[in-house]
DNA sequence: CCAGGACCTGAGCAAAAGCTCATAATAGTG
DNA sequence: CACTATTATGAGCTTTTGCTCAGGTCCTGG
C-alpha cells in the first residue's frame, strides 16, 4: 500500500454546500458498506461507488480509510450523548419507569446500525486519541446512570459501581444481540423481561 | 486471488502422525494470529510463519484461508457442548447454585480467548453448513437450560422461554465482555452480582 | 462574463495477500 | 537398502486494494 506523507489531515475542507454534500454521501455509503461487509472487505472502492463519487473524491475529503470510520463513530458519539437536560428527564418517576426509559435509550441507539456501531468499535484501527474519547464517553454514561440510581429511593444493592457497570452493559448488550439478529423473541416482551430482571435487581433483597 | 477448481475438498488427510502434528501446529497458530491481528489481518503467511511451517503446507491440510477458521470453529463447539451427562450434573441444589453453575461454566468457555471468539462468530465467511450448525448448538444449549428451568421448583416466570433467552445471553454476553477487555470489575464481585440478579429473576415476584 | 479557485474524475501504480506447483525431504515397507 | 507414498518447501503468479495525480468540470466574486 502506498504509505504517502504523514502530515496530520492534508485533506480539503468543503466550502460548496455541493462539496458537503459529497462528503456526507460518502458517509453515508461507508456506513452501509462496512455494515454489509465488515471493516476489511469494505474497500474504498466499494464505498465510492455506492455513494455514487469518484474514488478520487473520497481521498479528498479523508486522508485514508481508517478516517472515514473514524469521522463515522464520531458522528455516532455525538448523536448518543446525554445532556444534562436528557439526564433529568431520566430521573423522575418509579424505578421501574426509569429502568424502562433507559432501555428505550438503548434500543434507540441500536435504530441505525447494530452491526456498523460492532465494526466501528471493534474493527478498525482507531486513533489513541479517538479511544480516548470512547472511552470517556462510555465512562460519562455510566457516571451519569450512576448518578440518577444513586439518587433514587428504591434502589438498594450492596455494590453501587459493579451494579451499575452490569446493568448499564446488561441493557446495552442484549438491546445489541436483539438489534442485530433478528431474534425469534418479539421486541416488546424482550423489552418487559429485561425492565423487569434488572428493576427487581436494583430493588434489592428487601420487597 | 486465484480461484482454482471447485472440488469439495481436494486436500490431504493426514496419515503419519508428522502430519496430523503439522495441522495441529497450524491450528494453534492460526488461534493466536487471529486473535492478535483479527481474521483479515490475520495472513495465511503470518500463520504458516508462527506454525514454523512453509505456506504450502498450510495449503496441504486447508483449501483456502476461510477452513482455517471454520475448522477452529468447529472444535471450539465441540469443547463446549454439554453432555447430557453434564446437564444432569446442573439440575440438582438451589436456584442460585444452578445459576452460579451456568455463569461458571460461560466463564470456563470463555477461558481460551474471547477475542477469537468473537472473530470466529462475526468476521470470516462460514459456510451455510457451519453456521447451521452453530445456530443448532446454540438452540441445543438454550434448549438445555430450558429443562433445567423447567423442572426447578423455584422458578416462576411469566414465560419460560423469554427468560431462558434473556438469561443465557445476558450470562454469555456480560462474561464474554469481561474476558475480552479486563474490565475495572473485579471477576469474583461480577460473578456475584450477575448470579444474584439471574436468581432473583428467574425466583419471581413471590419471593 | 471571465478568471481562478473549488471540486470531481478515473486510469493506474505499488504493496499486500491468497494460493499454486515443481521440487525436495522424509517415513514406511519388503 | 531400494522403492513408493506421504509430507514439506518456498519462489512467485494473480488478484485485490489503498491511494495518487494529471487533467478535467463547476461555481462564485469581482
Amino acid at each position: 500500500m502506498a504509505s504517502g506523507h504523514r502530515d496530520i489531515d492534508p485533506r480539503r475542507k468543503p466550502r460548496q454546500v455541493r462539496a458537503e454534500l459529497t462528503r456526507d454521501r460518502i458517509l453515508t455509503a461507508a456506513a452501509h458498506v462496512f455494515s454489509e461487509h465488515g471493516y476489511a472487505a469494505g474497500t474504498t472502492n466499494r464505498i465510492a461507488e455506492r455513494a455514487r463519487v469518484s474514488i478520487g473524491s473520497l481521498y479528498q475529503y479523508f486522508p485514508n480509510k481508517d478516517a472515514v470510520l473514524a469521522e463515522l463513530m464520531v458522528r455516532h458519539i455525538d448523536r448518543g450523548t446525554w445532556t444534562p437536560a436528557d439526564q433529568l428527564d431520566l430521573s423522575p418517576g418509579t424505578l421501574e419507569s426509569v429502568v424502562r426509559a433507559l432501555v428505550r435509550d438503548a434500543i434507540d441507539n441500536h435504530r441505525d446500525d447494530p452491526r456498523l456501531l460492532r465494526i466501528m468499535i471493534e474493527e478498525g484501527q482507531l486513533s489513541a486519541e479517538l479511544r480516548e474519547t470512547i472511552t470517556r464517553h462510555g465512562e460519562q454514561r455510566v457516571a451519569q446512570v450512576r448518578d440518577v440510581f444513586a439518587r433514587h429511593p428504591d434502589v438498594d444493592v450492596r455494590d453501587l459501581d459493579a451494579a451499575v457497570d452490569l446493568v448499564v452493559f446488561t441493557v446495552e448488550l442484549n438491546t445489541h444481540r436483539l438489534a442485530a439478529f433478528q431474534q425469534p423473541v418479539a421486541m416488546e416482551t424482550f423489552e418487559n423481561e429485561l425492565v423487569d430482571m434488572v428493576t427487581r435487581y436494583l430493588r434489592g433483597p428487601g420487597r
